[in-house]
DNA sequence: GGCCGATTGTCGCGGCGGCGACGATTTCCC
DNA sequence: GGGAAATCGTCGCCGCCGCGACAATCGGCC
């Protein structure tokens, strides 16, 4: 896979992945409890794979997992996911094989939910289905406003957004430059113009590894549209 | 609102508009008449208004609706729907308020699902509210599979994939180029530039608001990855 | 203190595409 | 048939950004 590809994939993985999916509460995980049942995944191994027959949909608890395609050349990571988060839904709600991949990058406990037994509870718990619904939709709104809002920018209104996005408390972002670049599906080189440009407004300063927030109005002007 | 903004929106319109959100089936309807009833508009009123009280969901049944959003200059068209679609169900199901109007564009029938009767129903039916998440679930994934399908694309390719998928089945596309380069969220020049590169190779002929898809393996060669 | 890899700052080049402009052609309507 | 409007074909200009290159600086490690 060629460089500008990869960087472009990471970008969507930070888009698509920010929104939170988390249709269902621990008291719907205790309805759905006949339904399933808990699984650990080490580090490493595969809750599913792409192309496979989807048997079920899992909701995580503990851990974090890897969403990713592959591709001819290399993988595609497409997402990362914590606890409270469900994977699998879509294609196993369609019937049709799971479209990405989903590893453990740590320790993953997650309740597996397989299609044969979750229909007839859903169908007795109609509230829970609403839920993931209403979850469902507010997922579509929410990818279809940050594409909206994450197009035809240019580089300097995405670092901007960027900053104020990853700052913490101190108003300092601990990250060099290129993994800037990477995050945003830049060049490092368009990314330190970018920078260049805040520091001659007043916005911010930058050293080894660290940017500061000096004027959040600022950078929050710049991103404003 | 500038140019980009409006062709980058028809765009979306597009992309997002493109799958059919269809879900339900007149059996369904049947089964939610005690939640609704039917109502009746004049082409130019409108079903609901943006930033108004999400009171209810339409179901398309006959006509066409144009959905658009407002924006400091201008109106935004960002879809157009027509039988079949079930439309302000997002906000509906959320209960916050409508994020873009609809309006009647031809004499319209809709059934209109209020709020408060339809979750009983929905309650008691299960089998709809599932579908109704089938559904949703599908055009999310539908919505981010095209947003991976379509970004950092050059003009060309999009072109080739949109002659492709817009081409009748002789092979024909009757749209103005202008439209076209609409569609992409490009402009009309690098449109006709791409077409006449495509000309070149014979892969297609062009004419007055026609095009003629002359050798389809070349364009899917272009559009392939 | 000195070395080396990582990081930053800055060029210039080139491609892609938006945009204004202008003329030629086609269609539509009277 | 004729004029207005829509559409097409094509320039050139310019901005944004990816990319290669190179020097300067920083941090860790011996």
């Amino acid at each position: 896979m060629d460089n500008a590809d990869q960087q472009h994939f990471a970008w969507l993985a930070r888009s698509f992945g920010r929104t939170d999916y988390l249709p269902l509460t621990p008291d719907d995980l205790d309805a759905l409890a006949g339904a399933g049942e808990y699984v650990e995944k080490y580090p490493g191994t595969h809750l599913f794979k792409e192309g496979g027959e989807s048997e079920a949909a899992y909701v995580i608890q503990y851990g974090e997992a890897q969403l990713y395609r592959t591709r001819r050349e290399g993988k595609l990571v497409v997402g990362r996911v914590g606890p409270g988060a469900v994977i699998g839904d879509i294609a196993m709600f369609q019937g049709t094989p799971y479209v990405s991949s989903a590893r453990a990058v740590s320790p993953v406990t997650a309740f597996r939910l397989s299609r044969p037994k979750l229909l007839p509870v859903l169908i007795e718990h109609p509230v829970i289905a609403m839920r993931w619904l209403v979850a469902g939709l507010s997922q579509l709104e929410a990818t279809q406003r940050q594409v909206i809002r994450l197009m035809h920018r240019t580089v300097l209104e995405q670092v901007a957004e960027l900053v104020l996005d990853e700052a913490d408390r101190y108003g300092e972002v601990r990250l060099s430059q290129t993994s800037l670049a990477n995050l945003l599906g830049a060049s490092r080189q368009s990314v330190n113009q970018a920078l260049s440009e805040l520091k001659r407004n007043g916005a911010l300063e930058t050293g080894y590894r660290i940017i500061r927030v000096v004027d959040r109005e600022a950078l929050e002007a710049i991103t404003d549209r």
